[in-house]
DNA sequence: GACAGTAGGTTACCGCGGGTAACACCATTG
DNA sequence: CAATGGTGTTACCCGCGGTAACCTACTGTC
């Protein structure tokens, strides 16, 4: 029977990620169209333009991830406990898929702000991500709105540069870094 | 009189240098060419590559820059006056000049890891720098070779994402999120 | 002065990426 | 039996990075 148009555009979204997983940033749309088995002009009806399906894409992994990093904001056991839970699930998320993470960053980098607040780059919604967590974090309580948000887009940039030095430098461990940092972070968090 | 061949390049490099103010990360080969009043194959008689200008205008302004990054942290009054005169010092850069801000991130993200250590990305650049910084930095005598590396790394990422940020928020003065760095710095440090 | 060599430049092309127009092949539906 | 619409394809356009081949004008040398 014929599949409905959602489980055909799901069907592209996991060719998609097939290739990106594959290739990294240099995942075109010819060889996603032939990792599908079909040819360029389907995908552009789908999906408008290869911005769209970058949104599409990054959507569902942004949204992958972003779940795990709001749990882990959420983890018990106090502000440290959260600080470290979260840098580390950025970290493993970014070690479990390496391709697909360079594909996200350099996507976003890449793309121009067309209207500003849709595409909104990766890091940028780890940021408001972030600020979202700072506010409603219990020991932060009454903390600076300008702060919270610059605080917010400054650890997000932190994490991800890190998190890209790290890919090159794989004999240091994930705890290390993720200690290192979460250490930086939390005394600064002090200042409330 | 013929120009040297340095001259020449000196000129090209000048030519690319106001494609790039005008275009940003759009600057491509051809509209640089015909800048400078020529054709192609002569930028890449001179150049090599795309990769091999990209790296020689990096040089330029990554010098430049490091040259006043350099400077701030070299500023007198103790950690905090320096880490102060260094953020400044970098969001005082992009602000004079973003096109030329966002063409040089953009393209380090992009420039595939050649040889590792030649094209070293600018943001990786300045993290370079900072962990000099750091390990010479008198107040921080003493402190574990990776962890300079890391917090390097990280507050090289940070500035740079705030920095980004801040480009679409000129209605945060820079002096206020220079603080706000800073503060949240300053405090980490403390652990020394 | 005629000639070769070479530095400096150009035209015209290749391959590939994103993106699209136009056409072909069914199926349904009046 | 049209006519209609969805699904697919082929074949193309443009611009980019990059290069081969050619053209030209200045130099030195016999």
């Amino acid at each position: 029977m014929a599949p409905s148009v959602l489980e055909r555009r799901a069907g592209l979204l996991e060719a998609a990620d097939r290739v990106v997983q594959r290739e990294g940033p240099a995942a075109s749309m010819n060889l996603i169209a032939a990792e599908a088995g079909i040819t360029k002009p389907i995908l552009y009806r789908h999906f408008g333009d290869k911005g769209g399906l970058y949104r599409a894409l990054a959507a569902r992994h942004t949204e992958a991830l972003l779940e795990r990093l709001r749990a882990a904001l959420l983890t018990r056991g106090g502000l440290a406990a959260r600080t470290r839970a979260t840098v580390d699930a950025y970290l493993a998320a970014i070690e479990e898929r390496p391709q697909v993470y360079r594909f996200l960053v350099q996507r976003a980098a890449v793309e121009e702000p067309d209207v500003r607040g849709d595409v909104e780059g990766f890091v940028r919604r780890f940021g408001d991500e972030l600020a979202a967590g700072i506010r409603s974090e219990p020991s932060l309580q009454g903390i600076d709105e300008t702060r919270a948000t610059v605080w917010a887009q400054g650890i997000a940039g932190m994490v991800q540069a890190t998190g890209d030095w790290w890919l090159d430098h794989p004999e240091v461990p994930r705890a290390t870094v993720v200690e290192e940092l979460s250490a930086l972070l939390l005394a600064g968090f002090d200042l409330r």
